[in-house]
DNA sequence: CGTTTTTGACCGGCGC
DNA sequence: GCGCCGGTCAAAAACG
């Protein structure tokens, strides 16, 4: 799928309302010097108000050059999951049905490449081909978590009992053991398990006190520098953009994060009539983002005025 | 003072 | 039945 076919990211704000050459003001030799001064303070206002436009308008284009990063990033993403979905779905019917009744490791959950989080397969024989094309991809994945500002959820189509796995990169000396997914989350246990030094954290989400999604964190065992937090249900509520501050979209940089599993669902798994649809969604969560970021309502703004005045002008 | 985190106790599933 | 283990509960502490 091409980033510019599915969303067209060009954000002319028209934050250029004023031409090069502003018409010249024609003052009458017999105007008054009271009127001259005030001339001379509206061309001085102009000026200021030119160079606020001008970086209102590097910051438009900072903002588009920003979001076809993403729409990239996604897209790139999106094309491999869907080769990998056409190459792996018998595979994973078969193995689907090994799944031992005994609950997963967290380390499974590690092994598995995105999206398809599953249980621990019987069939030991294949496992270590299998392992080794899983870790091509987790490196794959991480590289495009990276790219997708370190953090995204990923979603098991496949299974449908809605577990997901996300892959964060902390600090080896953090051991808060939090990832910031925009949800609110409560902590209701800690506990150190058998195969992992480091504690694993389990929270819920705390936004509805209805909502059944579980979240469990835990530091990698094989690389203690990323955290691995298993999603466990659906959230019967809305997004996250609605409840808390993702403080990086606070400060000078803003950052559009793409919720992909809300409401359970993977977008990369759904069908393309589905996809409009998503399309909606996409752009209302990328306007949500942007509209946080007061860096570019005050620049909508002044694009909007700037048309304004123009028209007012004409 | 309400909310969140911490942490030891408890529970249930599983293997032996 | 017993022990192990992961998951959850709930009281106390910490925090804002």
């Amino acid at each position: 799928m091409d980033g510019s076919s599915f969303l067209d990211i060009s954000l002319d704000l028209n934050t250029n309302p004023f031409p090069a050459k502003l018409p010249k003001k024609e003052v009458s030799v017999s105007a008054s010097t009271h009127l001259k001064r005030k001339w001379l303070e509206q061309d001085e206002s102009a000026s200021e108000l030119r160079e606020e436009l001008n970086r209102v308008n590097s910051e438009n284009m900072k903002l588009s050059e920003m979001l076809a990063r993403v729409c990239e990033s996604y897209n790139a993403l999106h094309n491999h999951l869907e080769k990998l979905q056409s190459r792996q779905s018998p595979e994973i019917d078969q193995t689907d049905k090994l799944i031992k009744k005994r609950k997963q490791d967290p380390d499974d959950f590690l092994g598995f490449p995105i999206g398809l989080s599953s249980g621990k397969t019987e069939n030991s024989s294949s496992n270590e081909d299998h392992h080794h094309q899983q870790q091509q991809m987790e490196q794959q994945h991480e590289q495009k978590n990276q790219l997708l500002s370190c953090k995204r959820p990923v979603t098991d189509s496949f299974n449908k009992a809605k577990v997901s796995t996300v892959y964060v990169p902390t600090e080896t000396s953090d051991t808060s053991l939090t990832v910031k997914d925009g949800f609110q989350w409560r902590k209701y246990g800690q506990k150190v398990t058998r195969d992992n030094p480091s504690p694993r954290a389990y929270f819920r989400c705390s936004f509805a006190p209805s909502c059944p999604v579980k979240k469990k964190v835990q530091r990698s065992a094989e690389d203690p520098s990323l955290l691995v937090a298993t999603y466990e249900g659906t959230h019967n509520h809305l997004g996250p953009n609605a409840s808390e501050g993702d403080a990086t979209s606070q400060g000078g940089s803003s950052t559009v994060t793409l919720d992909l599993v809300h409401g359970g669902h993977s977008l990369l798994a759904l069908e393309k009539n589905e996809r409009n649809t998503m399309q909606e969604v996409l752009i209302q969560q990328m306007a949500s983002s942007l509209t946080k970021d007061s860096k570019f309502t005050a620049a909508l703004a002044a694009a909007i005025s700037g048309r304004l005045m123009e028209q007012s002008r004409t």
